[in-house]
DNA sequence: CTTCATGGATCAGTTCTCTTGATGGCGGCA
DNA sequence: TGCCGCCATCAAGAGAACTGATCCATGAAG
């Protein structure tokens, strides 16, 4: 093997065990060996440095005195070694970088994180949230909740919610020009964001003839927010997904006038790398979201349209 | 393998150099491995440690945070490896211990080290003298001059000098008591250590009827340098190698009567591990002390008896 | 003084890690 | 657009490393 380069690495992990143990034997079973390899091992090891590195004495070993000037640096190395890898292992399974899109980071994470720290304190979860898609090659990220059709390859894709939208508009809004009884009239009122394709999609589904939006700018999602906070400040009708804002609408903040929903057929996903689906915190963190849609599914009726 | 227990090292070293060139290709170069296992190692690795090191950057890796924890401690360890090996192997090249009978290190070794140390300046020479034939596997040893049949198992024997033995005695004590005309003359003088069976074999060899001397005390090499001062000083016929008195013989501070050398089939010899004939200090020494008796060997006629 | 127990060395056979070489993809660069 | 650099993937093969059986030496125990 080339491996074994310069320094016999494996040979020294052996060395320093029957050093500290005195013991061929002793330092197989720590190291599950057997005795064999244990000497096979250290042989290689004095081959390599040129000289005796233990006198087999009759019912005990002892250090040479190259032995003896060999194993301080040698166990300190392993110390290092072990310390790095240990911290390594640790540290990244306390970190859960999560990748996820503003709306969702701000309409749903952040009101439910919470029970995720609660359940696992020892991970701390970063959240990044930005428009595009994180390539979990390229960067650093565990896990990102994503919005498409969820076939990625080299990715497990699990399906959170759907991604209904609809228009919805301030009740005080609503009383204007003569009040919202059917679809075409939010033709009516301004549309925020109207060159979102979603305005299209649902005007369509609605019956109402195409309304001749500019649909060029792509839906970027960065928006869905600001769009909801301006529909609320009564400044127009905005499409949004309505599963966001259940509780403003609930409170009477915002209204929904039509009970239909519309889906392109992209959802949101979590996705994450097939290799490292068993990675413990991000395991921890599937099961977690999984469990609250699981919990929440019951209350989310759609209906699909396209 | 059930090497790679815990902390995977070769992976670790692997991950060293990549982290240290940046590049994959490079580190198989400098690790004389393919890129191949490179990429096999770091991927081990990252598997390990459940979280990835690099980022696959189109022309270049990056660390990752991970990565980047894990990198000082890693090279750190092994520097101290490194060290410490490399320390261990100098320092194994720059020691030679050598064990050797008191007579043959006082009266041939401590003359002639010099020329030694002269040509191996870098190689320091532990003398250690004693009658006890060293276990080169339970002491520590590099190479032994011995006294014997050469036939040691498991070590390889190189003969250096036939050891001899003849009486000598003063010029002086020589011309007492009428004089040394023929070899029974000696039984008139006091014999030193006359329990010594060489004195038998001797004897025998130059046709003296058993001078029926006690032979109990086996002969045990210690004590050969103080005959010879005793010889010297008058006080009585030692029985040595003359080979080792030649200067006191030229100089006439000793004489040998008679031209009779016996041996007993037993000579000196260097001696050392098989498995260490290759080692540096080792064939230093060989061929330095090899060369010195072939130089020698023409001055050395003796005649075997017994 | 046998007999047993302990601990290492040795040997031949086997497992399985690691390596290789070929191939493919991806992004820059000219 | 085609070439080049760099990494990932795959199947196959080499050989290091491990195992189990056996042997040997020593010291302890009966």
């Amino acid at each position: 093997m080339k491996m074994s380069r310069q320094v016999p690495l494996n040979a020294l992990r052996v060395f320093e065990a029957v050093a500290r143990l005195s013991s061929f034997t002793r330092a197989g079973e720590e190291l599950g060996l057997t005795q064999t390899a244990v000497s096979y091992q250290i042989k290689l090891l004095e081959e390599n440095i040129g000289e005796p590195l233990f006198l087999r004495r009759p019912r005990q070993i002892t250090l040479t005195e190259t032995g003896e000037r060999l194993l301080p640096k040698v166990s300190q190395g392993f110390d290092l070694l072990g310390e790095a890898v240990v911290a390594a292992r640790r540290a990244s399974s306390e970190i859960l970088i999560l990748h996820s899109t503003p709306t969702f980071a701000q309409q749903w994470l952040t009101r439910r994180l919470g029970t995720f720290q609660f359940r696992h304190p020892q991970i701390a979860v970063r959240l990044v949230t930005g428009a595009r898609i994180v390539d979990f090659h390229t960067e650093t990220a565990d896990i990102a909740i994503r919005w498409g059709t969820g076939d990625w390859p080299g990715l497990i894709s699990q399906h959170l919610m759907r991604l209904d939208f609809a228009p919805i508009l301030s009740p005080a809004l609503a009383e204007t020009h003569g009040g919202i009884r059917e679809p075409a009239d939010l033709l009516k009122l301004p549309l925020i964001s109207p060159s979102d394709p979603w305005w299209k999609h649902w005007f369509k589904a609605a019956g109402v003839p195409d309304p001749n939006l500019d649909t060029l700018t792509p839906n970027d999602f960065g928006v869905q927010t600001f769009d909801a906070a301006a529909a609320m400040a009564g400044q127009g009708v905005a499409i949004v997904n309505p599963a966001h804002y259940a509780d403003d609408i609930a409170a009477g903040r915002l209204i929904l006038p039509f009970d239909l929903l519309c889906n392109d057929g992209r959802d949101y996903w979590l996705a994450y790398a097939e290799s490292r689906r068993n990675v413990p915190k991000i395991r921890a963190f599937r099961d977690w979201i999984l469990e609250e849609f699981a919990g929440a599914d019951a209350c989310s009726k759609t209906e699909k349209c396209i």
